[in-house]
DNA sequence: GGAGTGATACTCGGATATCTGGTGTCCGAGTTTTCGCGG
DNA sequence: CCGCGAAAACTCGGACACCAGATATCCGAGTATCACTCC
């Protein structure tokens, strides 16, 4: 079970973009130089990201990608279904219908046992991502990230956006 | 993401092999005639439980497998480890080394606070599945299955244990 | 009748193909900018 | 000097190859059983 590298991705450019100024933007060739990533399949992410209302995409010269809400109101939960889909991991085959001992369709109106418990984890492990939102990521930066880093992280951002 | 099929067999079979008396075995071939799923990729699967030592096989005719530990022994987490890996979904490529404003890797000792944010939900993830045992799913089958299938069920143990 | 022995049938176990989905790349449609020209 | 217009360059967006891992299968190694033979 591995997850779509592109949401490792998608964090790490909306992280970037939330350190831009309003109304500007980064092209999509610019978030992948700048984390030294392939471009075009990246493009295909941040499409994903698109269409889940999560970025704004702006055509042309100048154009490029900006989020489309506040910080707060974008969570891991809401780049993990956008980019990885939102169908669980665990999907119940109903193989209890199949075999010797099955009986009748209609006599199986209760889900699984089996697949309750795995959805259970699954509901526990989309709550922890849905409690971590953009902004709180943001907010451990100073913290965790080398001083350093974030002083020429922000000297490529003034050159960029130029 | 998409969790290995073998998982949801597995967690069946086990639940089955759980019912049948102590120091009998029920074969590959049976398991997946009960279940109406392919023997031989079965095999694959249980040989994983087997190397986990979640059960144990008996070669040889009247040879098969059994429960190598007591159903409170055995977790949701130990099947999933077993048949789809130990690593978890989400695996930090490090991207921050990357890019023009990445410093040494002697810089980045702590970790990536993205990826704890995985991490976290990884761990809440595997704790629900730790929290479920064997037993627990048995226990719960009584008033969650059909008492027609039960009864068909046991019908079929009996007569290829007989 | 009982014990020994060989063949047998059934089991697990690992090595081998096939196929779906993620990974990676490319080219076309659209739009804003920009440069040149005319007034 | 200012307004207009056409060309250009840069952007996103979807369609097209490639590759890894899961899925599915088959054949060989090993062992308890069973039948047969011999004592």
């Amino acid at each position: 079970m591995k997850m779509s590298g592109g949401v490792e991705w998608s964090v790490h450019c909306l992280s970037l973009l939330a350190s831009l100024p309003p109304d500007r933007t980064l092209s999509a060739k610019r978030l992948a130089e700048f984390h030294g990533i392939p471009a075009a399949y990246l493009t295909k992410h941040l499409q994903a990201l698109v269409r889940d209302n999560i970025l704004e995409s702006i055509p042309g010269p100048r154009g490029g990608f900006r989020l489309s809400r506040a910080t707060e109101q974008i969570t891991l939960l809401d780049v993990v279904d956008a980019i990885d889909g939102k169908r669980p991991a665990f999907r119940c085959s109903e193989i209890r219908q199949r075999g010797p001992s099955a009986l009748g369709s209609k006599c199986y109106r209760r889900p699984c046992g089996i697949a309750a418990a795995f959805a259970n984890a699954d509901a526990a492990w989309r709550g922890s991502l849905m409690n971590c939102t953009l902004s709180d990521l943001i907010a451990e930066i100073p913290e965790k990230v080398d001083p350093r880093q974030q002083k020429k992280s922000a000297a490529w951002l003034k050159k960029v956006l130029g």
